[in-house]
DNA sequence: CTTAGGATCGCCT
DNA sequence: GGCGATCCTAAGC
C-alpha cells in the first residue's frame, strides 16, 4: 500500500488511475482545485511518450508512482502527469482540466485573464495557473508543494478519445466528471 | 459552433 | 530537420 495516495493505487494500470482521480483535489502551493479531466498513457502505447523506451526526458514516467512528470509541449506549455506503475514501466496520467477552488486571484495573475472557466480548462493553462514547471518534474506527489485531498463527494465519470493526438485515436482513455463546465472540450 | 494558422523549441530520428 | 499529449485569435457558416 506504499504505492496508495488518497485511496488510489497508483501501481495500477494508468486507464485505473486516470478513472480514479475524477474529484480528486490537487494543490501546488495552496492553488489548485477539482481534477476534472483525465487522459491515460501507457507503454505500449503508441500516442504516449514511453512508446519507445525511456530517454531522458520520460525518465521520471519509468520512476516511481506517484510522482510527477512535467514536459513541454509544443516548445511552449507545461503539462502535468501523474506517474503509474512504476518499477521501470513507463506510465502516467495527463491531468487535463481542473475546478479552480484555491488561489483563484494567483491563478488569474499568473494567467493573465478573469474568466473562472479558461483558468485551468486544459493541460497547458492549468500548469500555467498552478506554477508547475520542469522544476516540479519528479517530485513527489504526498509532499509539498503538491498537496492531493480524496474526492469530498461521489462523482459520476464520463469516458471518450483522447485529444490532440495523432496517433491511437481510436482508444477511449480519456476521463471527465459527467456535466463539469470546467472541461477543455465537452464528451 | 467549427476550422485554420501561427507562435516556439526541446526532443528524437 | 521534422514534429508534437497546446493555446489563442480570427474568420467562416
Amino acid at each position: 500500500m506504499e504505492n496508495t495516495l488518497v485511496g488510489i493505487d497508483f501501481a495500477k494500470p494508468s486507464e485505473q488511475v486516470a478513472r480514479a482521480l475524477i474529484g480528486v483535489l490537487v494543490f501546488v502551493d495552496g492553488v489548485g482545485g477539482r481534477i476534472v479531466e483525465t487522459e491515460a498513457y501507457d507503454r505500449d502505447d503508441p500516442a504516449s511518450h514511453t512508446f519507445n523506451g525511456q530517454t531522458e526526458r520520460n525518465a521520471a514516467m519509468f520512476g516511481e508512482p506517484g510522482h510527477a512528470y512535467v514536459y513541454l509541449s509544443y516548445g511552449m506549455h507545461w503539462c502535468l502527469n501523474f506517474v503509474c506503475r512504476g518499477a521501470g514501466h513507463g506510465a502516467g496520467v495527463l491531468i487535463r482540466a481542473i475546478e479552480p477552488l484555491a488561489g483563484i486571484d494567483r491563478m488569474r495573475a499568473r494567467r493573465g485573464i478573469d474568466d473562472l472557466r479558461q483558468l485551468c480548462s486544459g493541460p497547458g493553462k492549468l500548469c500555467q495557473a498552478l506554477a508547475v514547471n520542469r522544476s516540479y518534474n519528479g517530485l513527489s506527489l504526498a509532499a509539498p508543494p503538491f498537496e492531493l485531498e480524496a474526492a469530498p463527494e461521489q462523482v459520476t465519470v464520463v469516458a471518450g478519445p483522447r485529444i490532440g493526438i495523432s496517433k491511437a485515436q481510436e482508444t477511449v482513455w480519456r476521463f471527465g466528471l459527467k456535466g463539469s463546465r470546467f472541461l477543455s472540450k465537452p464528451f
